[in-house]
DNA sequence: TTTACTGCAAATATTTTGCAATATC
DNA sequence: GATATTGCAAAATATTTGCAGTAAA
C-alpha cells in the first residue's frame, strides 16, 4: 500500500468510527488526520502543532491533543513514551509492522522490521484478552555507543 | 531465586556499578534500593517516597529521582510510562521476564509471563546492535471491558 | 436549534535544576 | 580536604481543564 491509498484509507476509517461514535466531522480533524499520515517519522504534539502552523492551518493545541487522542483509539495512530519529555506518536504502518531498538546510553531509536518475529507474535493468543497489536521495544547499545565504550576503557588504560 | 537472595545480589550489583563509576556509597541510595526490591509490583517515584516516608525514613524526592535513574542505569529496574501520568518503575524479575497486556479501554495492566516467546526472543540477534533486553505490550481489551463492550451493544438495540 | 467542538488561558502534575549544607572517600 | 550527594524550593515542561464563542448536524 503507498502512501497516498494508506490515507484514503484512514480517511475512510476515520469517517466511520466518528459516524459509529457519532462525534462530528470537524475540517481540524481531517486537517490533523491529513498531516499525521504526512509524517513517516514520529511526531510529538508539538511537532505536529508546528507543523499545521506552518501550513498556515490553525488549530488549537488542545484541539490536537484532543483529535490525536481520537487517532489512538480508532486505532491509526500509536503512541510512544520513550523517555520523560513529550509522548510521541506514529502512524500506523501500511503493511508489516515494526519495533523499536533503543539505545540506553544514547536514547537513539531505530525501527527494525522482523517479518519471523511478527509471525510468531500474531500467532499469540491470551485468555480473556483479546490481542490488538504488539509494541515491542529492544533495549541494548547501539554501535556508536558500543565503539565509545571501547574507546573510554582503553583511553583509561 | 527467592526475593532475599534477588535482593542480596541487586545490593551487590549496585556496589559493583558505584564502585566501577567512582559513585558514592551513601545510606540512601542503598535505602532506595531496598525498598524497591521489597516492592513486587509497580511503582511510581512518588509511591516509593510515601512508602520510605512511611518507614520514617526521610530522602528527598530529587534523591528518589536520581537513584532511580541510578538503578535504571545499572540494569535493576525497568522504567514504563502506561499512560501521560507518573512514570512506571519495577525491579527486574528474578527468574525469566514477564510481558504486559494493556487495555486500551480501562488501562489495566496484566502481566503475563511466555517462556516460550521469551526463548524465541532472547534467539534474536540484531546487527549493529547488542540487546540488553526485551520489553513487549500488548495492546487489546481485557474480558471484562469486552464484557460491557456486548451489554452495551446489547443495550443499543 | 441543539450541543459538540474549538481556541484560549489558566490550572495541574511531574520532573528537573540550582544552590547551600553535608557526608563520603 | 576535596567534591559528590543531599534536601529543599523554585523552575521548566507537558498535558488537562473550564468556559465562552462557533459551527456541525
Amino acid at each position: 500500500m503507498n502512501d497516498d491509498k494508506l490515507k484514503t484509507s484512514a480517511q475512510n476509517a476515520f469517517t466511520q468510527y466518528l459516524l459509529q461514535k457519532r462525534l462530528r466531522k470537524t475540517p481540524e480533524r481531517y486537517a490533523i488526520l491529513d498531516k499525521v499520515f504526512d509524517t513517516v517519522e514520529h511526531f510529538s504534539v508539538e511537532s505536529l502543532y508546528a507543523s499545521l502552523e506552518g501550513e498556515a492551518f490553525h488549530v488549537s493545541k488542545a484541539t490536537v491533543y484532543n483529535t490525536v487522542q481520537l487517532l489512538i483509539e480508532c486505532g491509526l495512530v500509536r503512541r510512544h513514551q520513550f523517555d520523560n519529555k513529550s509522548a510521541q506518536y506514529e502512524r500506523v504502518p501500511g503493511v508489516g509492522n515494526h519495533h523499536h531498538l533503543i539505545c540506553t546510553q544514547c536514547g537513539k531509536i531505530k525501527e527494525v522490521k522482523d517479518p519471523e518475529l511478527i509471525k510468531v507474535l500474531n500467532g499469540k493468543r491470551y485468555p480473556t484478552f483479546t490481542t490488538d497489536y504488539f509494541v515491542l521495544y529492544v533495549y541494548g547499545v547501539c554501535s556508536r555507543c558500543a565503539k565509545r565504550n571501547r574507546k573510554n576503557k582503553n583511553d583509561n588504560k
